[in-house]
RNA sequence: GCCCAGGUAGCUCAGUCGGUAGAGCAGAGGAUUGAAAAUCCUCGUGUCGGCGGUUCGAUUCCGUCCCUGGGCA
């Protein structure tokens, strides 16, 4: 650790779904001079708006925001280009002197930023189209594809669920496409400056009761504010758009096709997002860095971190 | 009023040729490294509608009552 480096600080707001992130980060942001950084898989997406309850426009005037509106509705966006470009923003953030603030519920995208990714190229979707047809005519496709891995990598195979198809498939693609066996790989970052970085990671901690409270309201909210229509109109000009299937968008498509009625779609864009809460914070428990708050620490909050940008910059601390 | 079909887990329903019962969904916990708002794993005791009868033993058979559908009057 050389002493001409000084440390970087980067501030993670975290927390499930409707647990008033976006709220909470407007407000640090000002008083914290930050910019931030969507931690989302379909906030990238123009057109998708009222469904992933982006900040509006004014808001986002006053805060600068990465990762919003950067993408096609019909452009592709992995975990490997969310951590390629949350870097860069950051990088960019940094150089302006300012505080890189990761905000959102997309934990997996979150390890992939902090942890790094496999060094591999991409692999050719080819590769994985032929697998799947491999193995879709066995009679147990799923036994066929565990005994294939088991032959290319029997780490992975050891480490996969023999249902979990995806996963088998995935390894199975890599090994074809690299010739490396995907328990062999190293994580790398992205960045140069990784081991400068101090990561400050603070969850919005909620009892399940209001949650579920939060998730009714805003459910009601995106459907007041048009969802459906956003729907409507965006199946009608990107049918092939992933982010469609993503929760509210999917359920809509579902009411549009009259697999539903109105009170069934309510119903199941809360169960769906109370389901994808739940996963959030089992990634959430899992983290030790994580430091649950409430959301009236907001005070606490910003005194803390003011308090460690300051000791960073004093080098009173080592990353 | 009569006839038929039902009343079993929070919901939808299997099942027990009589030995106190199990799936899906919901719910809870977990995993997770290029689809992740995706995907996968684990977890099932409930007066088997009430009361009586037969029986060593009834949720299962019989009787009766109640409730819910549907039909006939």
């Amino acid at each position: 650790m050389t002493q001409t480096h000084e440390p970087q600080m980067i501030l993670a707001l975290l927390g499930p779904s409707a647990s008033g992130k976006t709220a909470l980060s407007i407000e640090l942001a000002e008083k914290l001079n930050a910019e931030i950084i969507a931690l989302d898989s379909t906030t990238p997406f123009k057109e998708f708006n009222i469904g992933t309850s982006k900040p509006d426009p004014l808001v986002r005037k006053k805060i600068r925001h990465h990762l919003v509106d950067i993408l096609e509705p019909t452009d592709s966006f992995t975990a490997f280009d969310f951590v390629k470009k949350a870097d860069e923003a950051i990088s960019d953030i940094l150089s302006r002197n300012k505080l890189p603030m990761i905000v959102g519920g997309t934990y997996f995208y979150l390890k992939g930023l902090q942890n790094g990714m496999y060094a591999i190229p991409p692999v050719d979707p080819l590769i994985v189209d032929t697998l799947e047809k491999e193995f879709e005519d066995l009679e147990n496709p799923l036994e066929a594809m565990h005994q294939a891995l088991q032959a290319a990598d029997p780490t992975s195979a050891k480490s996969i669920h023999p249902n979990d198809r995806y996963r088998m498939i995935r390894a199975l693609a890599i090994f074809r496409s690299t010739g490396k066996k995907p328990s062999e790989l190293t994580l790398t970052h992205p960045s140069q400056s990784q081991n400068r970085r101090v990561w400050v990671k603070y969850a919005l901690l909620r009892s399940r009761h209001d949650l579920t409270q939060m998730i009714t309201q805003r459910t009601d909210t995106l459907l007041a504010q048009g969802l459906v229509e956003e729907v409507k109109n965006l199946r009608e000009k990107y049918p092939t758009a992933k982010a469609l299937s993503s929760i509210g968008y999917a359920e809509c498509v579902k009411f549009l096709s009259n697999e539903m009625d109105q009170k069934q779609l309510r119903n199941e864009i809360i169960e769906k997002t109370r389901q994808l809460a739940k996963r959030q914070m089992t990634w959430l428990r899992s983290d030790p860095e994580v430091r649950f708050i409430d959301s009236r620490d907001a005070e606490r909050m910003v005194l803390e971190v003011s308090n460690l940008i300051f000791a960073l910059k004093n080098k009173e601390i080592s990353p």
